[in-house]
DNA sequence: AGCTGACATAGACTACTGTCGATATAGACA
DNA sequence: TGTCTATATCGACAGTAGTCTATGTCAGCT
């Protein structure tokens, strides 16, 4: 599945029940937010100035192995919520603010509640 | 730990890096929105007009087991999402606004990125 | 008290996930 | 070409999660 694609389809959840395809998509990305390791991947990428982040600074910030790094760098780009550019050597990964935007606005409930 | 205590403690992703313990909290939300069968009874809770359901009415939405929908309200109820309230044999579940506005705001960007 | 219906809990089973060490791949450079 | 560094992939293993059946608990009713 086209990574973006998996959310823009779904209202609010708020709005009206997720038939089973809307919530499969969207849970598969809810799903890559649900692993510590990934969260905090996200919020050094989110948080770096300049907005993106190279792996090995990631690395760097945890103490696992260097495959379980790139097991979860890889998680969070299948998903849509990072992507990946090689320059030279190195990868950068930075974040899809698209991805988190439609996320949030999944969660919003409506002002009349 | 207490369910609305997990979130309110911690920043948007994209301003500062989440120490593990904050992810840690984090995580337990987002993993039990991770799962499809999850976030359709809660798309169902949220969006029932009068703001409540009857567990029998979430179990004729599925076809599944019974207790396999009762795990999943748990997992939704341990994590502060959802809320029960047992009158008379029924047991009626209720959505927790805030829990889906904290995630909300944990992952807005900042405007300047 | 006993019965019935609604919901929760317990235990078992299968499938998936996070982690690792080993290995492959890609690029830079001598 | 060969070597070194950075990252990805592979295969294995332990722990976890989703589902089921069976059973327990609670409330209402006769």
């Amino acid at each position: 599945m086209e990574p973006l694609q998996i959310l823009e389809c779904s209202p609010p959840l708020a709005r009206e029940p997720l038939d089973a395809e809307q919530a499969a998509g969207v849970a598969r990305v809810f799903k890559a937010l649900g692993d510590p390791v990934r969260l905090r991947i996200l919020s050094i990428v989110a948080s770096h100035a300049g907005g993106e982040v190279c792996v090995c600074d990631i690395n760097d910030a945890f103490e696992l192995s260097q495959p379980t790094i790139s097991h979860h760098l890889k998680v969070l780009k299948d998903v849509g919520l990072l992507t990946a550019e090689r320059r030279a050597s190195w990868v950068y990964y930075r974040l899809v603010p698209e991805a988190l935007a439609e996320l949030s606005g999944l969660l919003n409930t409506p002002v009349t509640v």
